[in-house]
DNA sequence: GCGACAG
DNA sequence: ATCTTGTCGC
């Protein structure tokens, strides 16, 4: 899948999700991480011409040292459509991939992996697209229901389950803090997402990498159009 | 037909 | 996703 390849319509991206989805690996076929990247998008609440702000950063998955971000603006795309978020938000994010000073050994992204209703989240489309491992992490459910209790104390977690299967991880990162949904994005096992997911956490509700992503791509967006 | 619905 | 001040709590 190359990024010109890519379907300009919310109909063509329907069609393309089968084929796509067979392609994402479930499974660890990752390397030694040295370097962690987050990944985020930012977008003006109405905005007719669909722009899309979209940043990477990367850090050192040892001491979580800054080693550099990336941003790219993309207009024209796709609408926010339930279910078609990877293809609205991965064109930028893999330019800004590209311009990365260092080249991440996993990616975290700011949304779900397989907890998708045709296994197909924008996390699965960035890593397929890339080849690159990706997690998915994402702030709400888009399908299933977390399966048991979900303790207030940081570290409780339960599965998330969808038509009798376990799609993802519910995550409390924090304390009296919503969880956070973990699911595998690429070449990554739901137990070794999980794993970073926690690891990269630093006492707050999201991992450091997609907390950075985040206030990245909002710079993004401010510094591209400065309200 | 009605409700749900990542970001 | 974004618009936004104060406020409750550790």
């Amino acid at each position: 899948m190359h990024l010109a390849d890519f379907p300009a319509t919310a109909a063509a991206a329907r069609l393309l999700q089968p084929e796509l989805a067979a392609r994402v690996v479930p499974q660890d076929e990752i390397g030694p991480v040295r370097v962690v990247a987050g990944a985020d998008a930012s977008t003006l609440r109405f905005d007719p011409t669909r722009t899309v702000h979209a940043a990477m950063v990367a850090l050192d998955a040892e001491n979580l040292a800054a080693l550099g971000e990336a941003g790219a603006t993309r207009s024209g795309g796709l609408p926010y459509v339930p279910g078609l978020l990877g293809f609205r938000e991965v064109p930028p994010l893999a330019e800004a991939f590209a311009k990365l000073p260092r080249r991440p050994d996993l990616i975290l992204v700011d949304g779900h992996g397989l907890a998708h209703p045709r296994s197909l989240g924008v996390a699965c489309l960035l890593g397929v697209t890339l080849d690159v491992p990706t997690i998915g992490v994402a702030k709400s459910i888009l399908v299933g229901t977390v399966q048991g209790d979900l303790p207030d104390m940081a570290g409780a977690q339960a599965p998330l389950v969808w038509q009798g299967r376990i799609i993802g991880i519910a995550l409390r990162t924090r304390r009296g803090a919503n969880p956070v949904y973990v699911s595998i994005g690429h070449r990554v096992s739901l137990p070794t997402a999980l794993a970073w997911v926690v690891a990269l956490g630093r006492g707050r509700r999201l991992p450091e990498p997609t907390r950075l992503a985040h206030a990245a791509a909002t710079r993004v967006r401010l510094g591209h159009d400065p309200p």
